[in-house]
DNA sequence: ATTAAATACTTGAATTTTTCAACTAAATTC
DNA sequence: GAATTTAGTTGAAAAATTCAAGTATTTAAT
């Protein structure tokens, strides 16, 4: 096999660079870290602190902190849950789903420009190579599910 | 288009766990940016501390005092270069080879697993889209370049 | 019903990492 | 030969991470 680490080396580094490009909007900063957490918690359904956390293979104490300042921020609320009071629901302000609209609208400019570069048959292979890829490092128990981690 | 960016999220993020994973070698612990260090330090022929910071798109002051912590660990070797006394190549020591070579072989074997559960086909087909995928991002001006970060 | 154990999250203190502005030293340009 | 650029360093401040210990609530065990 030839060198398919070098290869996804360099395209994890790519999105990763754009990753961290995109994490501006209008005055609001936020970390690579954080613009995660708001697309989680954007697409997750009521989720608790746990799920992100173990979803973004975060730490809870240091989740804990990130929300804090996301709260702050405010582009993040915390709800009690009704069903069990430990937990706290997460969801976006109004400006968090702004903001995560923003980054969203950002990368998929991106990424259509990419995509933009292929034919309709590349484009095909390339998403199905991906969902491919997920779906088979998703049977590995090694690691790489956010679970077990 | 489907959700494109969803799809390369989990995909990127599956492949960051991996390699927070794969960072240890006996007793020696590697954050995920010096492993990273160390690869590209082997793959690079005699490179310089920007080239290195720039392909990885670390800050030059940032990664000046990671390579301080990789000479002190004595898996990394500073050496002026002849032709330009300001620069400094970069090599890894016999061990920083070692840790390296055994990180390599680690993710290699969990690619091997995850490709192992294709097709001949798919591999190819796999391996073709992650080519074509970097040398289209490499098209786009707005980021993702190491260059230009 | 009461106690023990587990779960969800928080806090504080220590460490590490990152960033910014200012710096040295060597090389280039004018 | 003075001014500028380039390669890298340093120190101080800010941000992020980690660890050990804590609270509060829920579940399980007796």
């Amino acid at each position: 096999m030839e060198n398919v680490r070098e290869l996804i080396q360099i395209m994890t580094r790519r999105f990763g660079f754009l990753d961290r490009n995109c994490c501006s909007v209008g005055d609001t900063d936020l970390s690579l870290v954080q613009s995660h957490i708001l697309y989680e918690i954007d697409r997750q359904h009521q989720p608790s602190m746990q799920q992100i956390a173990q979803t973004l293979g975060i730490d809870i104490t240091t989740f804990s902190k990130q929300i804090q300042s996301l709260v702050k921020m405010k582009l993040v609320k915390k709800t009690p849950s009704p069903d069990d009071r430990r937990v706290s629901i997460l969801s976006l302000t109004t400006e968090g789903t702004f903001i995560a609209t923003m980054i969203d609208q950002e990368m998929n400019q991106y990424l259509e420009e990419v995509f933009g570069y292929m034919s309709v048959e590349e484009r095909e292979m390339v998403l199905r190579s991906i969902k491919l890829l997920n779906a088979n490092m998703a049977k590995s128990k090694k690691c790489c599910n956010p679970i077990g981690e």
